[in-house]
DNA sequence: ATGCATGAGAA
DNA sequence: TCTCATGCATA
């Protein structure tokens, strides 16, 4: 119950304003002709995955080719990827500048250019060689990590292959002196010391079940419910671990008085790998995949100490302009709606392209919608499945049936049709 | 804090 | 085509 609720704190961030990029042009026709019962709502309708031609890339600077290659045939469907334009200049001046020097290979979109920074003097050195020159006075952008980065996370179940998950920098450190398989001094422990008066002491560890870890002493001391295990280079936390770490996590940061976009950012700053707001929260509410977790687990740490290695160095909080990204419009899909998804996800969490496309068209649905809606809501509905873990269902969801924790393969069959409405 | 979206890879 | 990691845009 501890792992899939987020509590409802309130948002310590400030929500970053978004500039007006450029008025939401959308002229929304679906010439499908809709009921008037419209189960969603989408500002755009078409146009964007489904036809490499006009494919969009959220790059800014695709969409201008885009357009002229185009000729403009495509503005049936007003398009809402308005490109931000306004601060393209400076966005552009820095992103070539980064570009330049590190070869980044990031659409200048992704650049923090420069705003935020402040804190971002809170390289210890541990892992940073070269210093940014400061910033105190403009675009001090970020080019300046070395591409160290947790290159390996090795998670030894091996039963989920991921891929790359290292977004290293290219840039000139590619191997330089800090070669990525310095994983192992990555993360020393020693976070936990005893730092954490108020969260740590014990009164909050429950019992839960166990896990199966490959190399868990279980020893629990119940005492100190601090510090312990978790660290070294390959062992694999346990989900407790996890959970205790994001917990502590998370009250270490908002002591700092960090937002979780900071966490973002300084992360960037620190490794090359930029994270947003939104990763940083989920790690916090453990909503990752266990394989995430831990691949996250060692570059927070790494911040956290960082960062509090560093209370005291007087930092300006200074908030960040957003620059406004364009991509699709987020579909809005009619609770009903939901709720007839949902229910269908029940009976068949998997159907087949042919069955999504039908439920998709009773629902009058763009294909893809209802495709991506099934995506993610097994996305959600795996989360944190620890291999080999028993999955908690007061934790997670409850999935009521005569499956038991090792649910062996809900590939079960369904294909029906429904013909409601 | 989350819902819908995009993309790179693995099947 | 699905899975996974991530994130913009939102509520």
């Amino acid at each position: 119950m501890h792992w899939g609720m987020a509590t409802a704190t309130s948002s310590p961030y400030l929500a970053s304003s978004r500039i007006l990029s450029s008025p939401v042009l959308h002229s929304d026709r679906r010439v499908g002709g809709m009921q008037p019962g419209s189960t969603a709502v989408t500002t755009v309708s078409s146009g964007y995955r489904g036809d490499p031609s006009v494919k969009m890339v959220q790059s800014d600077f695709m969409q201008g080719a885009m357009v002229a290659s185009n000729g403009g045939h495509m503005l049936s469907h007003a398009h809402q990827w308005v490109t931000s334009l306004p601060h393209a200049a400076a966005a552009a001046a820095a992103a070539a500048v980064a570009a330049a020097e590190a070869g980044s290979p990031w659409p200048p979109s992704s650049q923090p250019q420069d705003v935020k920074r402040g804190r971002e003097d809170l390289h210890t050195g541990t892992a940073l060689h070269h210093r940014p020159p400061h910033l105190g006075t403009h675009q001090a952008h970020q080019g300046s990590w070395g591409g160290s980065s947790a290159a390996h996370i090795s998670i030894t179940e091996g039963q989920q292959q991921q891929q790359s998950l290292i977004y290293s920098q290219p840039g000139f450190t590619v191997n330089g002196m800090l070669s990525s398989h310095a994983g192992q001094s990555l993360m020393h422990h020693g976070v936990l010391r005893g730092e954490s008066p108020e969260l740590d002491h014990g009164n909050h560890h429950h019992h839960h079940h166990h896990h199966n870890n490959n190399n868990h002493h279980t020893h629990h001391s119940q005492h100190h419910g601090v510090n312990h295990e978790q660290h070294s280079d390959e062992d694999t936390p346990t989900s407790d671990d996890l959970e205790l770490f994001a917990k502590l996590f998370k009250q270490r940061r908002i002591k700092l008085g960090f937002t979780q976009a900071d966490v973002g950012l300084a992360l960037g700053t620190l490794y090359g790998n930029v994270f947003s707001q939104t990763t940083i929260c989920r790690f916090e509410a453990l909503q990752l995949s266990f394989k995430n977790m831990c691949k996250l687990k060692p570059l927070l740490n790494k911040w956290l100490e960082e960062a509090d290695s560093t209370t005291g160095s007087p930092t300006c909080i200074d908030k960040m302009a957003t620059q406004g990204r364009k991509r699709k419009k987020r579909t809005s899909i009619e609770v009903s709606v939901k709720g007839a998804l949902e229910s269908h996800f029940l009976k068949c969490p998997k159907p087949a392209a042919l069955e999504i496309t039908s439920l998709a068209d009773s629902l009058q649905l763009e294909k893809e919608v209802v495709r991506v809606w099934f995506c993610n809501r097994r996305q959600k509905e795996k989360r944190m499945t620890p291999p080999g873990l028993p999955r908690t269902p007061e934790d997670a969801y409850s999935q009521v049936g005569s499956m038991g924790p090792d649910t062996p393969s809900p590939s079960i069959d369904c294909k029906r049709m429904y013909s409601d409405t």
